[in-house]
DNA sequence: CGCCGGTTTGAGTCCATTCAAGAGGAGTGG
DNA sequence: CCACTCCTCTTGAATGGACTCAAACCGGCG
């Protein structure tokens, strides 16, 4: 395989050491991985809800988001992914697709075989547990925007969706935490917080006349990170879980593996 | 291990199976996992959100509710959990636990040391796969429920709500889909929600003079499923996936394994 | 220039909330 | 056995936050 292509891999490699230690083989079978770069333009569809996806995609460039339509033709955004995310493995592990993923802008991706993903996991299951790991990563940002829509007014719901923004950018080096670009259009922001375009776009006014926020062509700066984060009521641990016990090679159960 | 014991994890085990084969070795590792039993009084906590749990937690008997609070003392509920979840694999994998996992009844569980799960993946990668996919399961209810909070009004909400118990309380095997116990009190549903108390108790109401639902002293009568499954657009699918890559232990890649 | 997608603003409406009070049951203690 | 408390459920009236509808504005671009 070319140099070039396992590179490619990289930023999943990356992430999958945040949670936890591989080594070298194990490192190398990650970066083995089958796969082959493409390009989704703006508003294309990675996966769509009912189909049965044969690929799982990590994002090299560019934003998406997974969403879901009801009844009435209303959009709901359930997360947001950047560089680094290895979308839709939650898709591709259930068989079929609950909900769409959809591309927020141009985006580079590669697709690896979900077959290649399981098989790697049943030869290497330290990295089976750290994919496992990176999925429960997102259930936590589930359950945060569960708390978010459900029990937050429109402020506080706007101010905890930014907060998580600018650590997630900045998590992933595309950004500075208090100084940012926006992926995303105002409906699009009311598809993630359950609002109206309208009222989103009020909200956001607010915010910048308390100065909580500073909005300049496409992009958000926050002058005052603490006060941003006491409003939206934000606490970044659950992006930034520490797993001692998978990171710490050296515990008792660890050393009689291999 | 005494065979009473044994038994004790038979639901997981039997959870596990919907997912995915497993063979006799891995079967019987499973139920060799060490275990505690133990009970929740109604209203305890299994793990308090900020802790380090060092167990996870397979309910045996009960009704148990992962939920968070917010800054001004509200809670959102984010899930409901019953006999064979293995409820709390989620906090325990990611070190310190984000949410509050509290009993809604009182209840019968099976504490499972955290790292005897870690050791069984590394030692039986299927069993990883097949708790990893319980996991995405849960992840694809959260989904659901960000859209349920974020999209659909208070009726729509409701009667979806009780779709998804009823068919979670038959896959269990608890009860029939459409004559079911409400284990939870309306101030919880409201959390389940995000809706006050008040306006669960008017909109039961309503649902139940629509004759969508019939409430009878604490259990729930749904005289057309279809009806209500339509008002709360709701689809099961989502809770119940057929993973044929993962069933199906014919297919090639899963052959050249072992 | 004129179109188009996205943003901004206003006015009126409505769904869900808040506040408040009463009713029904289960459990406790005198 | 009744009085008492506590908890949950129920209902009413008034309030309010977010929505709807509608129009204007703005910058980018063909």
């Amino acid at each position: 395989m070319p140099e070039q292509q396992t590179n490619l891999l990289a930023p999943l490699l990356k992430k999958l050491l945040m949670w936890t230690h591989l080594d070298d083989s194990e490192r190398s079978a990650v970066l083995a991985l089958p796969h082959m770069e493409s390009s989704v333009e703006k508003g294309g569809y990675i996966v769509r809800d009912g189909e049965k996806p044969r690929n799982s995609c990590l994002i090299l460039s560019g934003f998406a988001c997974r969403q879901k339509l009801v009844s009435d033709g209303e959009m709901q955004i359930m997360s947001i992914h950047m560089r680094g995310d290895f979308v839709d493995l939650q898709n591709s592990m259930l068989g079929t697709a609950d909900h769409s993923v959809q591309a927020l802008t141009q985006m580079r991706v590669a697709n690896v075989p979900i077959e290649a993903v399981l098989q790697l996991c049943l030869e290497y299951p330290k990295v089976g547990l750290a994919l496992w790991y990176d999925t429960l990563v997102d259930a936590a940002i589930f359950r945060e925007w569960i708390v978010n829509v459900g029990r937050r007014g429109a402020r506080k719901r706007l101010a905890h969706l930014l907060c998580e923004f600018a650590v997630r950018l900045e998590q992933a080096g595309l950004a500075d935490k208090c100084d940012y670009v926006m992926p995303m259009t105002q409906a699009q922001l009311a598809d993630c917080t359950g609002l109206t375009p309208v009222h989103i776009n009020r909200t956001l006014k607010g915010l910048d006349e308390e100065n909580l926020i500073v909005r300049t062509k496409g992009s958000v700066r926050i002058p005052d990170w603490h006060k941003l984060a006491e409003v939206g009521d934000f606490q970044s641990q659950y992006l930034q879980p520490q797993q001692e016990r998978l990171l710490n090679p050296s515990h008792s159960w660890m050393l009689n593996q291999v």
